[in-house]
DNA sequence: AGCCTGTTCAAGTAGACACTTGAGCACCTT
DNA sequence: AAGGTGCTCAAGTGTCTACTTGAACAGGCT
């Protein structure tokens, strides 16, 4: 019989191997989860994972070639994509098993995250719901381009870094919720802190705009609705 | 603010990485789809995966380094086993982005499995359904310690390999069905092939039983019900 | 045409990793 | 205690990989 020997088994499971070698550099993580927010270019990407253009440019060929991203000619830019959701839908997977098994990883998160401890997030479907009330200001933090990608319906834009310059210009009698890329983007902890310090009542949303997204809730995009 | 410096970041991301390399080798994800079925110790997984007892120790131990398996000592034997069912989950993840993204997967998958074209594979609710009624067979395919780990309730033990020698024992007024590990095993498919060439009515199940058991469809465990 | 910008390619280096072989260690049996 | 079984550890080898630097190659602008 000439189906089922092992050769071909185990150069099948290589084939699966691969695709987890493509996730095997903490750069190329960060590259999905930027890009699980939208497409950008390579300079952008490379800015955003602290490298060289080269070894950006590098690493997005990898990604490319285990299938995990797909790319765009505009002019003499060229922009990636996650290939699909599934791709984030690994990232998330690979996301719980690290938190809930990897016994480092908590001290890993503590260090870039803080202690947030103190910080209660609020959960998509409450604010889902006090978004239609109106009685809540949605803040999206994190850099404009994500924003303009997409973002949760109503949401404001203003980058974590444009926070401290907007801050008096923000009605004074809503409570805050702010926003980011994930679970373990540092982006919307930093806004809740400035805003605490500043006296205002501001929370986090649990995760980020992706699962927001992929949980249907309602999305814009555009630069339009713009800062403030 | 020393909260969200970019080494602090690059850690923590290496971190996750740190899971994905665990599985960045076709022997170590073999490892995790055979102790998906159920705890093994290390001998057998050796000669699961085709390789010598120490190079099965030494992956074994990158797992559990990563978090992705645990240990529990039995007299002289050490079993392994997923650390918990989100293992499972991110298996079937990178599964599913593999073979929807990677272009070679596919001629790899038919290299090793053959052509299935011919084979309407039967789905977990229909096959509950008529389990119910009686009025079918079922066949699990995988080696006995698997099938002791946890079956199908009501389903027969019969590895592929003993599958000739009591063909002529089964019951011949009954569809078979038969199933084993998961969407890329091939034991189910031998199996499919042989009882069609002996003449009888035989499908597969789609997927395996850790999808039917994840799924909350019952099961048993013991090598009680046998073979035949 | 020529320059500029954005991206890829190539060469080189240091480090990591899979697998083999042979030795060591823990626990069991007699 | 002595021997056996099951697993891990250590040394060694060949291969692969991340990142740097510097050059090449597109497409758009003037």
């Amino acid at each position: 019989m000439d189906v089922g020997d092992h050769e071909a088994k185990a150069a099948l499971f290589d084939g699966f191997a691969q695709v987890a070698k493509a996730l095997s550099t903490g750069r190329r993580i960060e590259l999905i989860d930027v890009l699980e927010q939208g497409e950008r270019h390579v300079e952008e990407l490379a800015a955003e994972i602290d490298q060289s253009v080269a070894n950006t440019s590098f690493h997005l060929r990898a990604l490319a070639a285990a299938g995990l991203v797909r790319t765009r000619r505009d002019g003499n830019r060229i922009h990636y994509r996650l290939a699909s959701p599934r791709v984030g839908a690994l990232w998330a997977a690979l996301r719980d098993v690290a938190i809930a098994h990897h016994d480092e990883l908590d001290t890993l998160a503590a260090d870039y995250l803080g202690d947030r401890s103190g910080f209660e997030p609020i959960g998509r479907g409450e604010l889902a719901r006090r978004l239609d009330e109106g009685d809540v200001l949605v803040l999206d933090v994190r850099p404009h381009p994500e924003y303009a990608a997409g973002h949760i319906a109503g949401a404001h834009c203003i980058p974590v870094d444009d926070l401290d310059r907007q801050l008096a210009e923000l009605p004074d009698d809503l409570e805050v919720v702010a926003y980011c890329r994930g679970p373990f983007c540092v982006y919307a902890d930093q806004a809740v802190r400035r805003l605490s310090a500043a006296g205002r009542q501001a929370r986090r949303l649990e995760d980020g705009f992706p699962q927001w997204r992929d949980a249907g809730l309602p999305v814009a995009a555009g630069a339009g609705a713009g800062g403030r």
